[in-house]
DNA sequence: TTAATTGCAAACCATTTGCATGAAG
DNA sequence: CTTCATGCAAATGGTTTGCAATTAA
């Protein structure tokens, strides 16, 4: 027989573990903002000066593919990152973009619908959207005249 | 005093109805397969030959604005526009983009949260995603070889 | 040593925009 | 007529990618 024998494939192709990638899963561990890729570079960039915005976004990539990280889905122009995995909703203010965590409801959504017309439920956002307090008044935290 | 009488100025600007705006609105409505931009423009391409993409994109910006359409926020690369206006989910197939009408649960959400850490919720969006059945059986539907 | 990773710059692609012409009211 | 809408083509801007040089393992 030709059962020949070749070294074992892993499953996961083996990740190295660069300056590049550790400040950028670093920035968005210590961010609670939700920063875009642009956002994520500035910060990793005062960490390693001389990275390109092409590895940011490639490093993004494996840490979302790597589910060390979420994408937050806001329609905006740009992507949104998080690195909070545990279950929570959003809040999205349509006037400043400012996105902000909010405690998904204790019942509700949780444990609820498995599947919709026959196709497998994996998951669910949820986001409450709206204009924040800041925008919403304007002047009171800004110039007042 | 200085009151200088002039031309009432309605507050909306009146909008023309032209054939490629027509034809816009109505490839929407006709539509529940939430198309994208360039569907949309395939389509109405069908009707009016001569309409150029832009117009289309400038007349889903006037639906939007005159809200008689939805963008669904499924942070794909592309937009995806909906002229279901009553409030409902959505289903998104993560493998081929697949998004579908969800009926909201009766209860839940609806009429729950006015405010998060006083930021006033305007509406909210929920998205179900996950492999559809297509998708998750591959073959089935497919050549069998 | 050898394969993954990086920086750079060019490529992509959805969407936007400036402008001269055309159509709606 | 006056103003808004259109078509065209060029410009934007976020994101991706090809490639040769680096670097982790």
């Amino acid at each position: 027989m030709t059962q020949a024998r070749r070294a074992p494939e892993p499953a996961t192709a083996r990740q190295r573990s660069t300056r590049q990638l550790d400040a950028t899963l670093q920035a968005l561990v210590a961010s609670t903002e939700h920063p875009t890729a642009e956002q994520v570079f500035r910060e990793v960039r005062r960490q390693v000066p001389a990275i390109s915005r092409g590895t940011v976004y490639r490093n993004l990539g494996k840490l979302i593919a790597a589910r060390r990280v979420r994408l937050v889905h806001v329609h905006d122009r740009c992507a949104r990152y998080d690195a909070r995995l545990d279950p929570h909703d959003h809040f999205l203010c349509t006037r400043c973009t400012m996105l902000l965590d909010v405690e998904s409801r204790p019942r509700g959504l949780r444990r609820s619908r498995a599947r919709v017309r026959g196709h497998r439920i994996e998951g669910h956002t949820l986001t409450y959207f709206g204009v924040c307090r800041d925008c919403e008044e304007p002047g009171v935290t800004m110039v007042e005249r």
